[in-house]
DNA sequence: CTGAAAGCGCTAACAT
DNA sequence: ATGTTAGCGCTTTCAG
């Protein structure tokens, strides 16, 4: 009743309160199986009373966690809050973490400055990280995963084996599945604009790409690499339709490139998917609303940010997880091919 | 030479290679003035030697400060990291913190339990918040201003007055602008897809809108009102036409809104400009590769965030700071109207 | 200008 | 099952 708001309740008051010791409020918060109901009961209803919240900083401090995950966003990937994807796994990220006791921080890794992300990093800031768009310009987080629990959101470059946590899509079949759409449409002169080849995801589509070619007795079609963005998808269909080599389709390494390739060729008077069909990768939201609509393949990005949180949080906690995760993907069939 | 990488280095291990006392080491870690400069001297050499980063929860518990920064974001608030608008602010967040020593956290304040989200907040885990897309379901935020620094990205529903802290654009003035290009051309008929009317850019733009036309000596032409998204601009797009009032014009409150309604006049036939002109708002990414392109009002996003983290770390600081900031916004004149 | 001493609020052995 | 005793690593008066 006498409830004096003077400040932050501190764990002490809670025992004060309740009249039990710190160890046992800290127990009953912790929800450590050894204390009795009657204690239990009096604690809560302390902590009720006083509206008690313990300690972040404190707390860290003796327990030596702190219940913080790093979200690891390379400064130099155009556009990276921009790309509807990686929206996506932020948005399955968070969502994860919201059912659990940890938050989870920013932070914007300065190509100019790579130390300052390390000690960051190192410093006893965070329990874990997660490391998007991972390339090969990046300082080196493998290394670091031998100090940290780190979870790869797209394999790294040169993931040699079984090294580090990661989840991902298998970007290799995915983009042979689409390019098999094109193939099964009768088209044999298929072009693909590839994504940064630094990056995991660029590299195995480019291949996924050419094995299905390559399986079909198809030779090549002409190639262009170009950022993930939409600016990048029309650069490289410029290219590409000033190069001179003749192409009646095209895969396209993500979706927004796609859109940027599609605006290209309206303005070029060149019609999809008659003249040339297209196939894209992400299945962003608006390939449902693009001229013409856009057929993709589909990769469950919210779920691969969930996942990602739940393989951390369980290396975290010493529970066993597998070391690699691979999402489903599927071939979205629209207007485009 | 003799380095021990044992485990993390603390301040006293500092302090014990540069020969001085914590206190010092402390000092200088902190930039204090008053530090001899050979101390100084002396004290970042054996930083460098051993690698120190100070302890973040040590540091946080001691001077009761945390340095780290909540970013509050409404779980129901559709789609939220797939807007483009907000996934800039954040960048632009994102970047202003990185040249700072705040972190950032992310913050999913769920509906269902929004005592979780205010106990974050008061207990101390974070020195102030950030507040995007406050409608008036949420929690009261604006109560919260009171015991925490909060910085609004966009004005709080029923804001009266100087109370808050808040950086937004000029909404209604930036509307009515975008109408009168409409007017301009000639329409008369000019329809509106409004934002969600619990949030103050949904409301504002409304007005505009109609102070445009009032302006003009115009009736204002149907109106609906859909989420912030492109699913939600499609319906309404889609009851208006259907509601039979005809009109030749439409000002959207969002890109995302108009590509929506973008497509469904598409698959009806309806061609834009000719048929019906569309004004949008935001100036997204894409709207320079819609078709057809699109005509909108120019937000500066990413300033608008940094605008917001910077006020936010001067309000904790104690700086002085304007307690409204309205940043500018252009028309953007495309082929849509 | 620098050092000594006293915590910040909590957890974690170690007893009991 | 619960209480006691030490700190976690740093900041911060307060002397000197």
């Amino acid at each position: 009743m006498a409830n004096e708001t003077t400040s932050a309740p501190t764990l002490e008051m809670v025992a004060a309160l309740a009249g039990v010791s710190r160890s046992t409020v800290s127990r009953v918060v912790n929800a450590s199986p050894k204390v009795t109901p009657e204690a239990t009961d009096a604690v809560n209803r302390a902590i009720e009373a006083l509206g008690y919240v313990p300690n972040r900083a404190a707390r860290s401090l003796a327990s030596r966690k702190t219940q913080a995950l790093a979200l690891v966003i390379p400064e130099n990937t155009a556009k990276f809050f921009t790309d509807p994807f990686f929206a996506s796994v932020i948005h399955g990220i968070a969502m994860h973490l919201a059912s659990t006791d940890y938050t989870l921080s920013l932070l914007i890794a300065s190509e100019a400055n790579p130390e300052k992300t390390r000690r960051y990093l190192q410093g006893g800031n965070v329990d874990g990280a997660l490391i998007l768009s991972h390339h090969s310009d990046d300082i080196s987080y493998r290394a670091l995963a031998r100090t940290l629990p780190v979870v790869f959101g797209g394999r790294p470059m040169s993931d040699e084996g079984t090294d580090n946590y990661v989840v991902d899509v298998d970007n290799v079949e995915a983009a042979r599945i689409a390019t098999r759409v094109l193939i099964d449409r009768g088209h044999t002169n298929i072009a693909t604009i590839a994504g940064r080849q630094d990056m995991a995801a660029g590299l195995d589509r480019v291949e996924g790409w050419r094995s299905a070619l390559a399986d079909a007795g198809l030779q090549p079609g002409p190639f262009e690499v170009g950022e993930f963005t939409v600016a990048g998808g029309a650069n490289a269909m410029n290219r590409l339709l000033d190069g001179g080599e003749p192409f009646d389709a095209l895969f396209s390494a993500s979706d927004q490139m796609a859109f940027g390739a599609l605006s290209v060729l309206r303005e070029r008077g060149i019609r999809v998917p008659d003249d040339v069909a297209i196939v894209g990768f992400d299945d962003d939201d608006f390939a449902v609303n693009s001229t013409p609509t856009l057929t993709t393949v589909s990769q469950p990005s919210v779920a691969l940010g969930e996942r990602m949180a739940e393989v951390l949080v369980s290396l975290i906690e010493g529970e066993p997880i597998e070391k690699l995760t691979i999402m489903p993907t599927r071939i979205v069939t629209r207007e485009s091919a």
